[in-house]
DNA sequence: GTCTATATGCTGATAGAC
DNA sequence: GTCTATCAGCATATAGAC
């Protein structure tokens, strides 16, 4: 259903979510600026308070796009894994390259800044993102409580190796993305052994 | 050693690190702003110019302050630790009750952005504090190499939850710092366990 | 209804004179 | 150290063109 292509764009609201997500991916969460977006996209500063009444708007906007982009990059992983300790170190691997990528990941999603919660959007594409990996922790752990806490350490170690490559912490020992990627693979490998009760 | 005394402060490089570390634990890394900092030590905006050259250099000697904490917390919590596990572990926990408080943690120490090897000072501090963890992890897997590995997996583990508490994404499940220190301590020792071969 | 042009009012990083 | 600029970047508001 495109819109009828009136004016410079067909559709400035998701071009601006688009420039969002680079701006981002450049140069952080924090670093979003409604002024670049509109730079960026060709429009005047003015132009996207027609779509998003704030600076916040927009970064929900964006946080449900990159919801949606990291929901289809661990249902991709997850493809051809023959179990569920591999299923896990798959979707542990692919979360690190997005973070990487997008520079942002379950901090932007779930922030509490946006108050996902009280977006509708926002909190189902969150939901979305935790509905693909659900189901690997309990078929793990059996009980729901003890996949939760599976669930936990697998995001947490995963985040974790992604963020502190970002900041460069990682990368004096492993420089690549890829190293970085199996780093976090192996240790969710790790936890879903022991959550087994190995 | 205390400065003469000359004007309001007898130490306002001290103040100020001081007002930056506070700065940073309110809002983050990215809110530093000097002339905040200057507002809140009672002097004019251009003060801090007398003792750091930029605002980079403000945030390097906050995060050599941050490191020299963080390595204190982190003995502390080395004392009364019955087996390496346990000492790898009390070091998980204290690390997110660290980041927690401060808003900052490893990313800080190392981050790139800060040429930490440039700085003499900030380089020490940041060795200073992978002293006290590389013993331990030593002692656990017996070679360098794996050692290494383990610690990695342990920081991550230990930086994502306390980085995802505070974004909210943990906190949503569990909702104190009390768990999420015990959370990441329970990672740790998972990997641990894996790490000496189980 | 969607945008452009332009302005407001703020905050910050520095620079220079005292 | 102080004070007083300078200059930039941003969020957001408004007026009017299409």
């Amino acid at each position: 259903m495109a819109k009828r292509e009136s004016y410079h764009h067909g559709d400035l609201r998701a071009a601006l979510v688009e420039a969002a997500l680079e701006l981002i991916a450049e140069r952080g969460i924090d670093a979003l600026s409604v002024a670049e977006a509109a730079r960026r996209t060709g429009v005047s500063p003015g132009a996207p308070y027609r779509h998003f009444p704030t600076r916040l708007a927009l970064l929900k906007a964006a946080a449900t796009r990159a919801a949606e982009l990291l929901a289809a990059d661990l249902r991709a992983a997850l493809e051809k894994t023959a179990n569920p300790t591999e299923a896990l170190a798959a979707t542990a691997g692919a979360y690190v390259r997005f973070v990487v990528r997008h520079r942002a990941g379950f901090d932007l999603v779930f922030a509490a800044q946006l108050r996902p919660l009280a977006d509708p959007a926002l909190g189902e594409a969150g939901r979305a993102v935790m509905d693909v990996l659900l189901p690997i922790a309990l078929e793990l752990t059996g009980d729901a409580q003890s996949a939760l806490d599976l669930l936990q350490q697998h995001i947490a170690a995963a985040h974790g190796f992604a963020v502190l490559h970002l900041s460069g912490f990682i990368s004096r020992y492993s420089p690549g993305v890829d190293d970085v990627a199996e780093g976090a693979a192996n240790a969710s490998r790790a936890l879903a052994a022991a959550a087994r009760g190995d």
